[in-house]
DNA sequence: AAAAAAT
C-alpha cells in the first residue's frame, strides 16, 4: 500500500482532509454588503473562508490564490458568446442576433421560455484544485516525455500537469480507489492518466481518445471530487454536475457508472431523458441530486417547467461532444448553456473530433487543455479487425445471411442499418429466416428500446439490428462483431459504430458492406484502415481512385445543377447517395 | 437525405 493512500483512510472526512492540503490558505471572498446568497453556506463550510466585506461598495473579488486563470474577472465571462454582448454582463432578453445568427431565430424565441439567469453576482464555487503528489512531482521532464510518447498522449494548453501513472497518484478519495480495485482495473488508461490531473486542476478540457478507452471514468471521478468540495445542496438547488449525452441509453449507462462510484460517497445522481414517465424524474430532481446525466430535450422540458435549475452547475460534461455540437443538437445545447454560469468547468469528450466542431466548441470554453490519444486524424480502435466487402446493394441481404452463418456462435452481433424503416425490414426478414434478431431505433417506444437492449446485453437475443441510436458510447460486453449492413453517412459514425466491439482492449471484428453509392467515402475509409494496420481490398482502393479530390465528387453534376443552398452535409450527402458514374 | 432528441 502506498503511503499516499492513508490520507483517505476515512472517506467520510474526505472533504476536510482534502481541504487540508488542496485549498490555498489565502482563499478569501469579499461579498457585497447586501443580502447575498453566500451567507447561506458561509457558516456551514468554514473552510471555504468566505468573508463578508463591510461597506466595500458594489465591487467584489475572489482571490483564488494560485488557481490559475480564474480571478472572477468579468472580462472572462463576457468573452463567452452566450453570456451576452460585451459590457452588458448577462443576457437581456431574446433580442439581437446571437452567435452569428442574424435576427430573431426560432431559438431566440424559444429561449424566452427559460428563466433569465443573472450571472453578475456569482457566488464563487470551489474550483477543483490539484496538487501533484510526491511521486508525480518527482517525474523528470524527460520521464514525462517518454511516458507520454509511449502511451501516445499529446497535450496542448497552458500549464499542463504531469500524467499520473497509477491510480493512487490522482489523489482520488479512498472510496473511489476501492471501487477501482473491485472493478479489477490495473492501471489508468492513457486518457485517464493525463485527463485526470487536468480535470482535477479545475480547467476546461477537450479530451479525444478512441472508443472503449475509459473516457467516462476520466470525467466522472474528477466530477465526484468536484462535488465533494462544494457546499451541500440547499432546498431548491439543482445539480452541481451536468453530463449531456446524445442518446437515452447512453445517458442511462453513464448514470450507472456514476452510481457505482458515487454511492459510497453519498453523491447522488440521476438520469433525465425522454420517453420515460416524468413523475419519478421530477421527484428525484425536487429532492435534490448532485449529478444529473441528461439528454437535452427532457432537460429543457424540466427547466421550462421550473422543476430544476442549473444555477449550481459548475462542472459540465459534453459526452460525444462532436455529436452534441452538430446541427441537430447545437441549438439545444446553446439553450442549456444560457442557464449555466459561464465560469463553470467545461469538459468535452469524444473519440472523433472534426475540425469544424472544434471551432464551435472553443467558443464555450476558457483556456482549455486538449488531450489527444493517438493521432489527431480520424482513427479507429486498433484492436478491431476491420473487413470491408464491396457488395452490390441488391446482394446485401444474401451476403448478410452467409456472414451470419459463418460468425454466429451464440455471441453478440450488432448490425447497423441506415434507416429506421430499413432496420425494421432487415429484422423482419431475419426473423422470418429463423435468426434471433431484435431491433432498436428511435421510432420504438422507450420501453421496447430498454427491453431490446437488455435482451441483447444478457445474451438472450444475440443479434441486434440498430440505427445510429446505438452507434455511440454503448458499452456492451463481448460484442463479437459489428456488421455495417449500410455504410453510415459519415466516417465519424463509422468509427463509433465499429467501436461497439473491441472494448477495453478486447478483440473484435467489424464487417462493412460497401456499395458504389458509398464511393465518396472510399478514400478516407482506406486511410482509416491503413492507420489501423488493416489490409485494404483492391476493389475499395479502386473506388477511392475513381472519385475526385478529397472523397468529394463534382457537386454540381451530382445535384443536377442545384449546387446552391445549404452547404456542407446536406448537399454532399444527397449528391453522393446517388450513383455517380 | 438519416438519426437523434420533448410532448
Amino acid at each position: 500500500m502506498h503511503p499516499y493512500d492513508s490520507r483517505y483512510a476515512d472517506p467520510s472526512s474526505y472533504r476536510e482532509r482534502r481541504s487540508d492540503f488542496m485549498r490555498p490558505p489565502q482563499s478569501t471572498y469579499s461579498a457585497p454588503p447586501t443580502g447575498h446568497p453566500t451567507a447561506n453556506y458561509g457558516s456551514a463550510y468554514p473552510q471555504a473562508a468566505y468573508t463578508a466585506a463591510s461597506g466595500s461598495g458594489t465591487s467584489y473579488s475572489y482571490s483564488g490564490g494560485g488557481r490559475g486563470g480564474y480571478g472572477g474577472s468579468k472580462g472572462d465571462r463576457d468573452a463567452r458568446p452566450f453570456s451576452g454582448r460585451g459590457g452588458r454582463g448577462g443576457r437581456s432578453g431574446g433580442g439581437g442576433g446571437r452567435g452569428g445568427r442574424g435576427g430573431k431565430s426560432k431559438d431566440d424565441l424559444d429561449n424566452l421560455m427559460l428563466p433569465k439567469q443573472d450571472f453578475k453576482n456569482l457566488v464563487p464555487f470551489e474550483k477543483n484544485f490539484y496538487v501533484e503528489g510526491p511521486e508525480v512531482q518527482a517525474m523528470s521532464e524527460q520521464e514525462v516525455t517518454v511516458y507520454r510518447a509511449r502511451r501516445e498522449i499529446s497535450v496542448e494548453g497552458r500549464d499542463v500537469p504531469k500524467p499520473v501513472r497509477f491510480f493512487h497518484e490522482a489523489n482520488f478519495p479512498e472510496f473511489c480507489l476501492q471501487v477501482i480495485t473491485r472493478c479489477g482495473f490495473v492501471e489508468p488508461t492513457a486518457i485517464q492518466s493525463q485527463g485526470w490531473p487536468m480535470a482535477l486542476k479545475g480547467r476546461d478540457l477537450i479530451g479525444i481518445a478512441e472508443t472503449g478507452s475509459g473516457k467516462t471514468l476520466a470525467y466522472l471521478l474528477p466530477a465526484l471530487v468536484h462535488v465533494s468540495a462544494q457546499p451541500r445542496l440547499a432546498q431548491g438547488d439543482g445539480p452541481v454536475v451536468l453530463v449531456l449525452a446524445p442518446t437515452r441509453e447512453l445517458a442511462v449507462q453513464i448514470q450507472a457508472e456514476a452510481k457505482k462510484f458515487g454511492s459510497e460517497s453519498h453523491v447522488r445522481s440521476t438520469c433525465i431523458y425522454g420517453g420515460a414517465p416524468k413523475g419519478p424524474q421530477v421527484a428525484v430532481l425536487r429532492r435534490g441530486v448532485e449529478i444529473v446525466i441528461a439528454t437535452p430535450g427532457r432537460l429543457i422540458d424540466m427547466l421550462e417547467a421550473g422543476t430544476t435549475n442549473l444555477r449550481r452547475v459548475t462542472y459540465l460534461v459534453l459526452d460525444e461532444a462532436d455529436r452534441m455540437l452538430d446541427m441537430g443538437f447545437e441549438p439545444q445545447i446553446r439553450k442549456i448553456l444560457t442557464q449555466i454560469r459561464p465560469d463553470r468547468q467545461t469538459l468535452y469528450w469524444s473519440a472523433t473530433w472534426p475540425k469544424d466542431v472544434e471551432a464551435l466548441a472553443r467558443r464555450f470554453v476558457h483556456d482549455p487543455y486538449k488531450i489527444i490519444i493517438g493521432s489527431s486524424d480520424l482513427k479507429a480502435n486498433q484492436s478491431i479487425n476491420q473487413i470491408v466487402e464491396v457488395v452490390p446493394e441488391s446482394e446485401k441481404y444474401a451476403r448478410l445471411i452467409k456472414l451470419l452463418a459463418e460468425v454466429m456462435d451464440g455471441s453478440r452481433i450488432l448490425i447497423f442499418v441506415e434507416t429506421k424503416k430499413g432496420c425494421d425490414r432487415v429484422t423482419r426478414q431475419l426473423r422470418m429466416d429463423g435468426w434471433p434478431a431484435l431491433s432498436i431505433h428511435g421510432d420504438k417506444a422507450q420501453s421496447e428500446r430498454d427491453w431490446v437492449l437488455g435482451e441483447f446485453k444478457s445474451g438472450k437475443s444475440p443479434i441486434m439490428t440498430a440505427t445510429d441510436v446505438a452507434a455511440r458510447g454503448l458499452d456492451v460486453k463481448d460484442i463479437k462483431c459489428v456488421i455495417n449492413y449500410d455504410f453510415p453517412t459519415n466516417l465519424e459514425d463509422y468509427v463509433h459504430r465499429i467501436g461497439r466491439t473491441g472494448r477495453a482492449g478486447a478483440k473484435g471484428t467489424a464487417f462493412t458492406f460497401f456499395t458504389v453509392a458509398n464511393a465518396r467515402f472510399a478514400k478516407e475509409l482506406v486511410k482509416i484502415l491503413r492507420e489501423a494496420g488493416q489490409s485494404v481490398i483492391p476493389a475499395l482502393e479502386t473506388m477511392g481512385f475513381s472519385v475526385r479530390g478529397n472523397g468529394g465528387i463534382d457537386k454540381f453534376l451530382l445535384t443536377g445543377g442545384r449546387s446552391k443552398g445549404r452547404g456542407g452535409y446536406g448537399n454532399r450527402s444527397f449528391a453522393a447517395s446517388r450513383p455517380y458514374y
